[in-house]
DNA sequence: CGCCGTCAAGTTCTG
DNA sequence: CAGAACTTGACGGCG
């Protein structure tokens, strides 16, 4: 049994708020209190506990000494990570008792070993901090490490909505789920990769080892995604490491009976399988050096899909590209690449989808209308770089030329992160998608297309449509809450110089005693939270 | 196990 | 002009 975070109101916990009035957070899913007892002192442990209120209070802005900021920082780090706050089931007086038991601050005590066989009928605790308590003993035992249970996962309902909407919904590359199992020997992802030091070092064999296991991966992805109702998945241009490299490629031949394998899953279950090729994929560039490239990775993608059995649905996802200060000379160099220069099957394969800087529908279309080559509309991306023609029409103009090929259409949807403001803000995809477009409830247009969700939390993303919109029958231990602290900006997700070092300067200024904290701006102070949530 | 600097490729935007 | 952003984070070394 699950119950909806937000149903614990204040007013529905008037006892648990008077015995421990220190309970003024905002609720959370995501944040435990098990982060607070992570040493034996009780006393250490409120000061703790006081600091983080601090922190959580005042929202997203740092105003603690940078000591403890950074503190903070990798504890909820640490916190987000892992996830969660563990609540056994049922009423609610066991929601009381458990939420009690996550409240109160106590000296960690021995976990129990559980014997062999034996049904595990008790929650433990998943608190990496009690670990040094064990430490002696699991030494000794020399016993491999006991997997934890699955934390329970507090999970909000979502508001629904309506849609005529009967496509499937998919998601790229990897799921989160199975990425995060642990132990990280247990982790399932397709796209393990190396470096060319370490090919160096271990040999090709080496390399397409990890091919091979990433392969096996996706054989799992598949099956979870059946049984989870998701029909349609992006495959990893990572799959195959450097394989479209000029001197460590090599072809996929040495992998075709897995391929097949994954391939033939897909296929029972009825699942798209597309690719997307990264940024380095050019196709008007003037160097002809670029353009080799960009044939070797389309055909190493095409290979891929060739060799599962993939039919006509699985398409090549390319851009325009850059622009070179020349579009229309651009244009025409794209143009002769895909009409003169790819190979049939590799051209076969191909779409191009509108971008967000260069490339929207107004320059696409007529290359695609006049090569034949579908679009694939991305909502995003038009919104940030609109084109002169209604979404609508564009789609329809583009399913058009779909069913000339005989492929079933595709679109991609994702959302900008909120608070974004800038154009290179409103790049990057938020954590989850709130809606389905308009243009989806359209006959012709969207009802009947297959709809990529490219955002940062994937299978959930489209776990969370698929309940707003009651498109699929959705696992509830399939879902995890969302991460409640979404980063505003680009910024922060990844590592950034500038602002550890405006982090630092700051750590730096308060740790030295009256050093200049001119240099020190709120953005990059803020980026430094972004970081630590989302990193 | 967690952290952090770095990593194949191209291009554009920003400060 | 260097650094950061997009794409799909992941590796590898170190504590």
């Amino acid at each position: 049994m699950y119950f909806s975070w937000l149903s614990l109101s204040r007013r529905r916990l008037p006892s648990l708020y008077s015995k421990f009035p220190y309970l003024q957070r905002p609720w959370s899913s995501t944040l435990s209190m098990n982060s607070l007892q992570e040493t034996p002192s009780a006393a250490s442990s409120q000061r703790r506990s006081a600091r983080l209120r601090t922190i959580v209070n005042n929202g997203t802005s740092v105003v603690t000494a940078a000591p403890v900021a950074n503190d903070i920082r990798q504890k909820r780090k640490r916190v987000s990570d892992k996830v969660s706050v563990e609540i056994e089931d049922a009423g609610l007086s066991s929601e009381l008792s458990a939420i009690e038991d996550e409240f109160i601050p106590k000296a960690p005590k021995k976990k129990r070993k559980k014997k062999a066989g034996k049904e595990a009928s008790e929650v433990v605790k998943v608190d990496a901090d009690e670990e040094p308590y064990d430490e002696v003993e699991v030494k000794k035992a020399r016993r491999p490490r006991k997997p934890k249970p699955e934390p329970v996962y507090i999970i909000q309902d979502v508001e629904r909505r309506e849609t005529k909407f009967r496509g499937r919904l998919g998601y790229a590359c990897l799921n989160t789920i199975l990425r995060n199992k642990k132990p990280a020997s247990d982790a399932v992802f397709c796209s393990r990769t190396c470096r060319i030091d370490s090919i160096k070092k271990n040999g090709m064999d080496w390399v397409k080892e990890l091919g091979r296991k990433n392969v096996q991966d996706l054989i799992t992805m598949i099956q979870w995604n059946e049984d989870n109702n998701i029909r349609f998945l992006r495959l990893s241009s990572e799959m195959f490491p450097f394989a479209s490299h000029p001197i460590y490629g090599y072809s996929l031949d040495y992998c075709s009976s897995l391929l097949a394998e994954a391939g033939a899953l897909a296929k029972k279950y009825g699942h798209r399988l597309t690719t997307h090729p990264g940024q380095f994929t050019q196709l008007g560039s003037p160097k002809p050096g670029v353009i080799e490239s960009s044939i070797r990775e389309l055909e190493y993608h095409c290979q891929m899909l060739d060799l599962m059995g993939v039919g006509k649905d699985g398409v090549t996802i390319v851009h325009g590209g850059g622009v070179y200060d020349d579009k229309p000379g651009t244009i025409e160099r794209i143009k002769t690449t895909i009409r003169d220069v790819l190979p049939q099957h590799v051209r076969d394969r191909l779409v191009l989808e509108n971008d967000e800087l260069c490339y929207n529908a107004d320059d696409l279309l007529p290359i695609c209308e006049e090569l034949d080559v579908p679009l694939v509309f991305d909502y995003h991306h038009d919104a940030l770089k609109p084109s002169s023609i209604p979404p609508a029409a564009i789609i329809k103009r583009t399913n058009a030329i779909f069913a000339r090929r005989g492929i079933r259409p595709k679109q991609h949807l994702s959302d900008p992160r909120p608070g974004a403001v800038t154009l290179m803000e409103r790049r990057a995809h938020a954590d989850r998608c709130e809606r389905l477009p308009d243009e989806l409830d359209l006959e012709g247009i969207g009802i009947d297309v297959d709809l990529m969700i490219e955002a940062k939390d994937k299978e959930q993303a489209v776990l969370q449509l698929y309940r707003i919109y009651g498109l699929e029958e959705v696992k509830y231990e399939s879902l995890r809450p969302p991460n409640e602290n979404q980063t505003k900006e680009t910024k922060g997700r990844k590592s950034n110089k500038k602002a550890k070092k405006g982090e630092q300067a700051m750590i730096d200024g308060v740790e030295g005693e009256g050093e200049d904290l001119v240099n020190v701006d709120e953005d990059n102070v803020e980026d430094g939270v972004g970081d630590m949530v989302h990193a």
